[in-house]
RNA sequence: GCACCCGUAGCUCAGCUGGAUAGAGCGGCAGCCUCCGAAGCUGUAGGUCAGAAGUUCGAAUCUUCUCGGGUGCACCA
């Protein structure tokens, strides 16, 4: 609501300012002043003509005053500072459109295409890959239809790297180290769903000790290491022994790390698979095109001869001579390098490839339906292959690949998909000493005096995701017991999970996306201040206002019985009224803080910043908590007042559980 | 060596396209439950925004340099 009138005050000032200057400014800022004394609305837009009109700031403030002042919805505007002009806003009116909900629609069209979580199949997932998913979660969530917004068609598809060296390392560790052969897998593997061991967990393990293994007999590390190799070559090939053991656990693996996510309310509609890539030919396709064009080449001179190249992202001019900087996506032994692949997968999300994958149903949600890349595939079947923009979350150590596939697409000739194409990069999770130690783990000097301990699945060293969802679900559960002692066992556990994945996943998507995040126990498991239980307590607080005055609670917003019957009734001067002077003010900032809401959410979507929303979310629910504090709600005696008040806890509810529900937080029914 | 990111209160972090007296939370100190739940609220102390120069009416924000810290730069995947 904020934005609509930000736009239409923008408009209406563009409009002003060329009739009675003849200026036309591109961006003229609306910014929401320091302070409610200033006024709803600032404009520094006197400093800009300053120098275009050469006359001083507070004179043409003091031109523009009346002018501005006459637009519909301005109560009044002054000059302030140097020439700061401060609208206040005729709260009235803005409020019963607030609580009208009206808001701008955020939307458009075209397919969106998020690819997030992308964990190698061989291991249990952890930290740094929750922080992945559950920002690209929150940003599907973000661009999705629902009913605050229209949104975009969105898809969210998660890469399985099952072809990867990663998985060969887990094979080689299976058969040689515990001399398993494929019959003796499956069985292996029906032991452990039937004694209700988490196979991604005995992964973990498997692969450390894989990893130090290969390093452990000097005399053998290289004989070992070409195992891997030839393991890993087995795998790309195929139809044998190796890659069926490999399959069977990197699938078991997969389905643990979607139960996994599932726990935190993430979900996925498509599972690309590198074997498909391979066998499908993907990259044979690309490779032709890119030859085509120009933009592949063989390298005839130098350090890369033998090699098929492309120029490399910012390269700077061609010198003499071969160039020795480029991108080798063809090894001269004729094997084709990661980005190659990436290139090619990324022609094919924008459809430019001509080729698609075949699809099979993996896996069952409540409400839909996950599928997987096959060869051959089931009718029908849904296609996710034609995105108008992509969105791929990957760690920023990615950055100058995502850069180089960026790159191929745009001298390939596709700019608008080059354009469309967002690396959603983010900083990476590590361990505070504290919390490593608390592991278990041994922790240098050297370690101590760093901000953070790296975590490495080689060395098995970091925490799972599994366990730290469980650790936070249970203090969750020693809260509510505390408090609910009354409350069935069920509904207590119910709670605690929503308690717990909130905390949980707030305190990931506090920190903006290049900060580095030192994961802690100890600050995570807090549920005071800037926190998920703070902003879900306001919510909760605001539903027990409700309920004890006798609405039926199911209902959000105005939506409540009679409610908004009620405050529609106030007399317009009896809510001006109402809305003035130091207690009204304290009761419009939440109606203005609360139709901040889609403003909020259209920058975070432009940014690609969830935080932003975590940001939000947290003032209101402090702005909520001080309304709560200082108005008493039940015992108001005065009617019309204390509809004002039930509508005022009603909207910051409603926006509260909005913002909420794009970061992938429920509000539970008591806590 | 080259490229990118970061350096803001004791700690952890915000600060949107340059704008008003730099903000939160935690921790510290002092208070608030005969009033809708204290996972809450109020007050208070705490900052040469790493340093320097520049651009500008105006710089935490833009430019350059210096000092610290991190990451990436393979015919590894």
């Amino acid at each position: 609501m904020y934005r609509t009138l930000q736009l239409n005050i923008q408009q209406q000032i563009a409009k002003l300012l060329v009739e009675r200057y003849s200026i036309e400014l591109s961006n003229l800022a609306v910014e929401l002043p320091p302070k409610i004394e200033f006024g709803e609305m600032a404009l520094p837009v006197a400093f800009e003509l300053a120098k275009r009109l050469k006359k001083a700031p507070r004179a043409i403030a003091q031109e523009l005053q009346p002018l501005l002042a006459q637009i519909p919805g301005i109560a009044s505007v002054e000059v302030a500072g140097a020439g700061y002009l401060n609208l206040k806003l005729d709260r009235t009116a803005t409020v019963q459109r607030i609580a009208a909900d009206e808001h701008a629609a955020i939307g458009g069209r075209g397919f969106r295409l998020v690819e997030h979580t992308s964990i190698n199949p061989n291991k249990a997932a952890h930290v740094g890959h929750l922080r992945n998913a559950i920002l690209g979660d929150s940003f599907a969530r973000m661009l999705r239809p629902d009913a605050y917004k229209p949104g975009y068609d969105t898809g969210v598809q998660n890469y399985i790297d099952n072809t990867g060296v990663q998985v060969a390392d887990i094979v080689v560790a299976v058969t040689t180290l515990e001399g398993m052969n494929l019959d003796r897998v499956r069985e292996w593997l029906l032991e452990l769903f039937e004694t209700n061991q988490r196979l991604d967990y005995v992964c973990w393990d498997l692969y450390a000790r894989v990893s130090q293994w290969y390093e452990a007999d000097p005399t053998q590390t290289a004989a070992r290491k070409q195992l891997r190799l030839d393991t890993l070559h087995q795998l790309e090939a195929g139809n044998n022994d190796t890659s069926a053991i490999a399959e069977l656990i990197s699938t078991g693996v997969l389905r643990r790390h979607l139960e996994t996510m599932q726990r935190l309310g993430i979900e996925y509609d498509f599972l690309p698979r590198e074997s498909e890539i391979l066998h499908l030919h993907f990259w044979e396709t690309a490779r032709q095109l890119m030859i085509d064009k120009g933009v592949l080449y063989l390298e005839t001179e130098g350090k890369n001869k033998g090699a098929w190249v492309m120029r490399r992202a910012g390269a700077a001019e061609l010198g003499k001579g071969p160039d020795e900087d480029a991108k080798i996506l063809v090894r001269s032994n004729g094997t084709v390098t990661y980005v190659g692949k990436d290139i090619a997968y990324h022609l094919w999300k924008f459809g430019l490839l001509g080729k698609d994958f075949g699809y099979a149903k993996f896996y069952e949600y409540p409400t839909h339906t996950c599928w997987i890349s096959t060869i051959e595939g089931e009718d029908p079947h849904p296609s996710f292959g034609h995105a108008d923009a992509i969105y791929n979350v990957i760690d920023s150590r990615q950055d100058d690949p995502q850069a180089q596939v960026k790159e191929a697409l745009r001298v390939l000739g596709y700019t608008a998909a080059s354009d469309r194409y967002t690396h959603l990069n983010y900083a990476f999770v590590g361990l505070t000493a504290r919390t490593a130690e608390e592991l278990g783990y041994t922790i240098t000097d050297e370690d101590r005096t760093r901000n953070f301990i790296e975590v490495s699945g080689r060395k098995g060293f970091g925490v799972k995701a599994d366990d730290l969802i469980d650790r936070m679900i249970a203090a969750a559960k020693a809260e509510v017991d505390a408090r609910h002692p009354e409350l069935p066992d069920a509904e207590r556990e119910e709670i605690a999970n929503a308690i717990g994945v909130g905390a949980l996943r707030f305190f990931i998507l506090r920190f903006t996306r290049n900060t580095v995040i030192a994961f802690d126990y100890k600050d995570a498991l807090a549920f005071d201040g800037e926190t998920g239980p703070y902003v879900q307590y306001a919510a909760v607080r605001a539903a027990n206002i409700f309920r004890k005055a006798g609405f039926e609670t199911a209902r959000v917003g105005m939506r409540l019985a009679g409610l908004e019957s009620a405050f529609k009734g106030i007399d317009p001067a009896t809510l001006s009224a109402m809305l003035q002077g130091e207690e009204g003010t304290s009761v419009w900032e939440v109606w203005l803080t609360a139709s901040r809401l889609s403003m909020v959410l259209e920058q975070a979507i432009a940014a690609a910043e969830p935080a932003m929303l975590t940001r939000y979310a947290f003032a209101l629910a402090q702005q909520f908590n001080n309304f709560y504090h200082r108005h008493h709600i039940l015992t108001e005696t005065d009617e019309a007042r204390k509809t004002l008040l039930l509508a005022t806890a009603a909207v910051a509810r409603r926006e509260l559980i909005r913002v909420l529900s794009w970061l992938g937080i429920t509000v539970p029914a008591a806590m």
